[in-house]
DNA sequence: GTTTTGACGCGAT
DNA sequence: CATCGCGCCAAAA
């Protein structure tokens, strides 16, 4: 079975409703769960993102939110505190504790190899 | 049709 | 700890 790139936006989209209130993943997860290969298809994907789609639990492997510029300026963090999680200066604190993995939620859902 | 950039991540030095 | 390079796919110019 293979994904299309544009039903892979959707899994994105999916995953990222998916994420827990107040936990945030990272875009190499998300690549590597949804099995893009590539981080940047992440960005790509969620540059599509609507109101609708939380990507502000999104960010890099550091906890820094790398698409707050997309957001309006600091609307990212605001949303991010609102989910009880604490931003400084564009970073998660306690990101690693926050860190939400999309292969251990869904338990390994799409393995792509064998 | 070709080239460059793009919400990037991660490893290596 | 900081900096650099690599890889990867797709869209837009």
């Amino acid at each position: 079975m293979k994904i299309k790139k544009e039903d892979v936006c959707q899994y994105v989209f999916d995953l990222v409703l998916c994420i827990p209130k107040g936990r945030v993943t990272t875009y190499g997860a998300i690549a590597n769960h949804l099995g893009l290969g590539s981080p940047r298809m992440v960005g790509w994907a969620l540059k599509q993102c609507t109101d609708s789609i939380p990507a502000h639990r999104v960010v890099n492997h550091k906890g820094v939110l790398t698409g707050k510029a997309h957001f309006g300026g600091t609307v990212m963090q605001e949303l991010l505190e609102q989910e009880g999680l604490k931003i400084k200066k564009d970073q998660v604190q306690d990101f690693k504790t926050h860190f939400w993995d999309p292969n251990t939620a869904f338990n390994n859902t799409c393995d792509t190899k064998t």
